[in-house]
DNA sequence: CAGTATCCGGTTTGATACTG
DNA sequence: CAGTATCAAACCGGATACTG
């Protein structure tokens, strides 16, 4: 029912990555992958592009802990797991998409969005 | 004409901590310290409890290279320098605003800033 | 006053391999 | 599939001393 998540989720200009980061890197990413409901750790993985497992785990976990999303695992064989949104992160969207709507108003002015990765600081 | 500085600015339940952060570790306390004006650099040490020189001057000089303030060197003896925010600066404190006050409205339910947790790193 | 210059330690992030 | 277990590196951030 809910789309799958897109490798290019977190593409420079995609629109969800913000100026103002929620704790740690992840954290928010996360956030916002699970907007549309329910999702599965591999599932998180691909838009999350290179995290390692150890690193996921950890913020998942470190999240639950703090409320912003719940761990549901299903007795099955192979095993499946969900992580959703408590409402306590769903509404952390809110403020995130008025971040996000900054970004998005001053994209020129943000060198570290807007421009070529690294143009290397020369001379 | 701006007032001074207060050294207990940033006290956990200020309002002015946000769940969600700008960068590093200082720059959101930065941007909140210059909104009534131009800051010296002695200045913002004082609510800037215990940063060291050289983070506060890496910090200052990434946000000035980022846009969000300028520095003006006076030439006078001692030396006087002031930050002060740009108009991209200043514009960030909206979206801030926002994830404060989202903060305020569920201090509650969020432990790490509403527990008694960190016992008072004084005494 | 407004910084530099060093040195250092911990946390965060990652690579890789392996498992119930 | 959904993780653990290790090991290693990077990255802040900090303490302290010194200076034009």
């Amino acid at each position: 029912m809910t789309a799958p998540l897109s490798a290019d989720m977190f593409d420079p200009h995609c629109g969800h990555r913000m100026p103002i980061r929620v704790g740690d890197k992840w954290s928010g990413l996360i956030l916002r992958c699970l907007e549309d409901g329910p999702r599965r750790f591999t599932e998180l993985k691909v838009p999350l592009k290179g995290v390692a497992p150890k690193v996921l785990t950890e913020t998942l976990r470190a999240m639950e802990r703090d409320g912003w999303l719940t761990r549901t695992a299903y007795d099955e064989n192979p095993p499946r797991v969900e992580y959703a949104l408590t409402e306590l992160g769903r509404s952390l969207l809110a403020p995130m998409d008025v971040a996000c709507a900054w970004a998005r108003e001053h994209l020129d002015q943000l060198p570290r969005l807007s421009g070529p990765a690294r143009p290397a600081p020369d001379h």
